[in-house]
DNA sequence: ACCTGAACACCGTTCAAGT
DNA sequence: ACCTGAACACCGTTCAAGT
């Protein structure tokens, strides 16, 4: 019986790239970057692992699609009327939240260097970062800057695993960090000591957004000093 | 034979956490982070890859010694009569320097969230950002951005793979990727198109300088504000 | 053209057996 | 206590064979 025959009895559509990608961002999102296998992947999709290979090259572009269609997702769709400032912040919670929703390309981001997904994200920065009125051989830096510290933060975020879904276990995780911190040797981390106690209290995107403030606040500055 | 005459024989120093640590590093610097194997490392040992289970829990733990070891190394040292400004350049340059000599703690840093190596870094650059005059309740938001973008660029750094040693390589590189990005969609990446041209005589140190530069002014510019 | 699934060449890790 | 190395349970990837 052919292929094509069986799959309409079960009802289902024939393999595409598309397909698989969208598979494979499902079981990313749910079991993780350590769960995605190509057996797993094969038995979600009613074939074996040879077939996928028919339509992907291999594990890296599959890796490499599956950041790519997240992050076309949610790089546009700005509003317009917002000052650069804002649809900067916007552009970067945007992508904070992306990245928490599936911690994965946080990781894979980092690992395309000057693949599609990393160049869209610099390509919106650059723009906000011209808007700004930042003198042109001063962009290619501010973008930079940007980019690294959303970089920095997503392999944060993706090596915390923030699989732990409920504020109670968030809570429970910050104090259990806080409470390592505090007890650490007097001399050696002395600020971390100090700064220990304001982690209970702490909300990753407000300082995530603190963060990106403080670098706009410098291509501030550093575009004004230049003008005077 | 006893275990300990043969590898006297061999005038072998017997096993320790040390010296897998230190093997460790050896393949990672010379052979990279997927050249990293339990039967290589064994091999390199004179021994079996489950003598290596006795010293050290797995690979994790074992990645996560190697970049202890290096962070260690790099993180004190700075200058006792130097600004807090020109600290924190040198300990970032010190960082990464120590990420291009070893790319692979630039993907190990960010996976180790509350882990030893990036609390060494995040206390010395929080005791720097403390020394800059920030208040209390904004030096925990100064430390963390210079921190993530480090991170940042270290993984950069980590994923470019900057294998190839060679002056003529690493131009050749940015050569093939300012021609790439001269070559994209002229709408899509307008920005991107823009600053390729500024790519062929880039320098990697000194751009990531300009970055902690940029934070810097950004802690500056905010703590002044904070006074008036 | 597209799919199948056994087979290959690897992994990290375990563990009974040795010394 | 420390080491050995075969064995286990996995990987990603290939490929002859099918439809």
């Amino acid at each position: 019986m052919a292929t094509r025959a069986r799959r309409a009895e079960r009802r289902e559509e024939p393999l595409s790239r598309e397909r698989i990608v969208e598979a494979a961002i499902g079981i990313l999102d749910t079991v993780g970057e350590a769960g995605l296998t190509f057996r797993v992947l094969a038995e979600r999709l009613a074939t074996g692992p040879g077939a996928i290979y028919w339509h992907v090259s291999g594990k890296d572009e599959l890796l490499g699609a599956a950041t790519e269609v997240v992050v076309a997702g949610t790089v546009l769709g700005g509003d317009a009327g917002a000052s650069p400032q804002e649809a900067t912040r916007a552009l970067a919670l945007r992508l904070f939240d992306a990245i928490d929703a599936h911690p994965w390309i946080g990781t894979q981001l980092a690992r395309s260097p000057g693949q599609s997904p990393m160049l869209q994200v610099f390509e919106q920065l650059g723009r906000q970062v011209q808007a700004l009125g930042v003198p042109r051989p001063a962009r290619f830096t501010a973008a930079s800057a940007l980019l690294n510290y959303i970089l920095g933060v997503g392999g944060q975020n993706a090596a915390n695993a923030h699989g732990q879904e409920s504020e109670k276990n968030r809570t429970e995780f910050l104090d259990t960090v806080a409470a390592t911190w505090a007890s650490l040797d007097p001399e050696e981390y002395a600020f971390t000591r100090d700064v220990a106690e304001q982690l209970r209290d702490h909300d990753d995107r407000a300082e995530f957004l603190a963060g990106i403030d403080l670098i706009l606040a410098g291509i501030a500055a550093s575009r004004d000093e230049r003008r005077s």
